[in-house]
DNA sequence: ACCCGTCCCGTTAGCGCTAACAGTAATGCC
DNA sequence: GGCATTACTGTTAGCGCTAACGGGACGGGT
């Protein structure tokens, strides 16, 4: 009779599923990690005794043992809470498959200094990476205040990654022009364009596809109705506002992001215009903005989750190589986005036909009511 | 000159602490962790010492020693995902204090069986704790559940919490309370009120709120203008156009949460109507939308993320006690509300005055675009 | 026959912290 | 003054896991 253990907690230990695969700790230890230099028959034995035991390492023991990364640090700047609540999302589920925490902090200025100051906190915490999700990936003076702390750091949605970064990202490129061909096969040919905050190189580039779909189809961007917007909903009001007062008002509009497609809607609905009949609209994240509005946007789905996650890992797998000492690499993963069709949007040409009293008060959906 | 440890990774440990303090290792962690039974000048010291030396405990050297709870687990289901952001921001500042991980779970069912079948999944897991913000707070088969697997649960803003339950939430029906009396020292008299979600025992709570504010002012609770919501956009869309569509419609709409406020003006903005000249709009919650839709929205403010610390702090009070064997306790925790009033409220009677065509285009703000 | 390398697996020694117990000094009580 | 009680602090033994190393078995080269 072995005297019990301090706390017996019922839970499965190493030793356990090792006693039940008549081999040792560290063999064990070794096929649940990587698991080189073991042989078949007793990888299959472990394997078979940890499904049957039903054990599950003990985060706390492996990385207090291994001395590995316990702490992520993630600094975010008021993105839409839709986008944050997403991301958040995809990077807990990561952090918990890798045993590590999470800690965030927010950082809403502008100032130079004072972003700098808040990553400094990083340095006294002890946060062996960061993760900067948008719009702060874009922020030069945290990069190089992260750089001269010397935390490794990954961009999420950067559009110019340095040489030896990591950066998670989708083709805003390739989706813009999607979005604009779909419009143009619906038949639209004036398309008014609402841009991004200038300071995020996915502006340019969602900018630049929609110019590249326009001339594709024997279009000069040029003479496209397009208007500054900054990612913001207040300014898609704004830049809504001056694209229907022009002289010709397009038969369409794509926002660069959701929250602008969103005031888009509520100024053509305050203009008495229907959506899609008089106006289409559509956008572009899918955040939950795109299915709160009525109509339901249109627009461009960026697997946050999973850019957060694929984040996550590629951080820590740069740890895991910077601890083993092995070559510093960069590393760029673009991820699928996907068009999704919903009511925003429609053929044109019922700009004056469809234009009735009654569409201007909005539908009672039975499914809310009853 | 002693070995060098494995590991040297430079941290300082308890044992720095402790020599700098000219004490034993234990005793820095008794001064760390609640310090029961140590002279004030021992303290002292140990305190100065973990200040120059700027010490942190490792979390997973804690944990592992202590036995301690390591995954608390949340189950959560579409609330707004500005709520759902914030709350996530509290829980993980909170548990990261107490160095323990969170593991998050969604249920967007509202099948009784699916939701036990996804609880369940806590049970395999080593969640010791799960914490349920609404509207899950109120969802039977997941508590019933937790309770036969023997898994404590934290409920955040569950109207009518059991006996022995944990329970965080605010003062629902003083806040609506406090929003009615609100309007109607405007000078508002006709108040249309949207009800929530009929499940949620603090939509009746805000309800009796608002129908006590009216009896203050000698005003008939039975006869004011109130339509039932469901806390979504679309459910406001449908609740605004039937309060708007009556004989008499109301000065001021009250929603029960901001979600339906930005339905209702957005129908107010499709019928012409200026916000807050024509129909003041309230809401509740202060999520980000309040101040994303344009006018800004009053509302109550709740501290979701200090609501979500408090969950997850009673959460781990009340494993620590389990686990010392103490006997258990009920505790239910009523944290502070607050008005917030912005631009889409104001005194009535500029109903018939103020409607100039003008208004119905969204102000150009110079900080948009500038 | 010997050496050396490779593959596989076990042993040892901690990672940083705290529960439990074991003192030691100070205090209270008759 | 003797003894029990309390207040404080140190010692020991792990928590569950893995890095580092050691060593046996086997194969191929000389």
């Amino acid at each position: 009779m072995n005297k019990p253990s301090r706390r017996s907690r019922g839970t499965t230990t190493i030793e356990d599923v090792a006693r039940a695969a008549g081999v040792s700790a560290m063999t064990v230890s070794r096929v649940i990690n990587g698991g080189q230099n073991v042989r078949e028959s007793t990888r299959n034995a472990v394997l078979e005794a940890v499904k049957k035991l039903n054990y599950s390492p003990n985060t706390a023991a492996r990385s207090l043992a291994a001395g590995e990364a316990t702490h992520i640090g993630m600094l975010y700047a008021n993105p839409s809470a839709a986008y944050l609540s997403q991301f958040l999302i995809g990077a807990l589920h990561a952090a918990r498959r890798a045993g590590c925490h999470l800690v965030i902090e927010s950082c809403e200025s502008e100032d130079a200094d004072e972003q700098a100051e808040v990553t400094r906190r990083f340095a006294t915490s002890d946060v062996e990476g960061v993760v900067l999700p948008p719009p702060l990936s874009e922020s030069q003076p945290i990069i190089a205040e992260l750089a001269a702390i010397g935390i490794p750091v990954v961009t999420v949605a950067m559009g110019t990654p340095a040489e030896d970064s990591l950066n998670v990202r989708i083709d805003d490129y390739a989706a813009a022009a999607e979005m604009t061909r779909y419009l143009l096969s619906l038949g639209h040919r004036s398309i008014g364009f609402i841009k991004g905050h200038p300071n995020h190189i996915a502006s340019h580039d969602r900018a630049r596809g929609f110019a590249a779909a326009l001339r594709e189809y024997g279009l000069d961007p040029d003479e496209a109705p397009i208007e500054q917007g900054y990612f913001t909903y207040r300014s898609g009001l704004a830049a809504s506002e001056r694209l229907l007062s022009r002289p010709k008002p397009p038969s369409a509009i794509f926002a660069s992001n959701d929250d602008m497609a969103a005031a888009a809607i509520s100024v053509a609905h305050r203009r008495g215009l229907t959506v899609p009949g008089d106006l289409s609209v559509v956008g572009f994240d899918d955040t939950s903005l795109a299915t709160t509005v009525w109509p339901e946007l249109t627009t461009v789905r960026q697997p946050i989750s999973a850019m957060a996650e694929a984040a996550l890992e590629l951080l820590l797998s740069d740890l895991r190589s910077r601890r083993s000492g092995a070559a510093r690499h960069s590393a760029e993963r673009v991820l699928e986005h996907e068009l999704i069709v919903r009511e925003s949007s429609s053929a044109p040409g019922a700009l004056w036909v469809g234009r009735s009293r009654r569409s201007r008060t909005a539908p009672v959906h039975t499914a809310d009511v009853g």
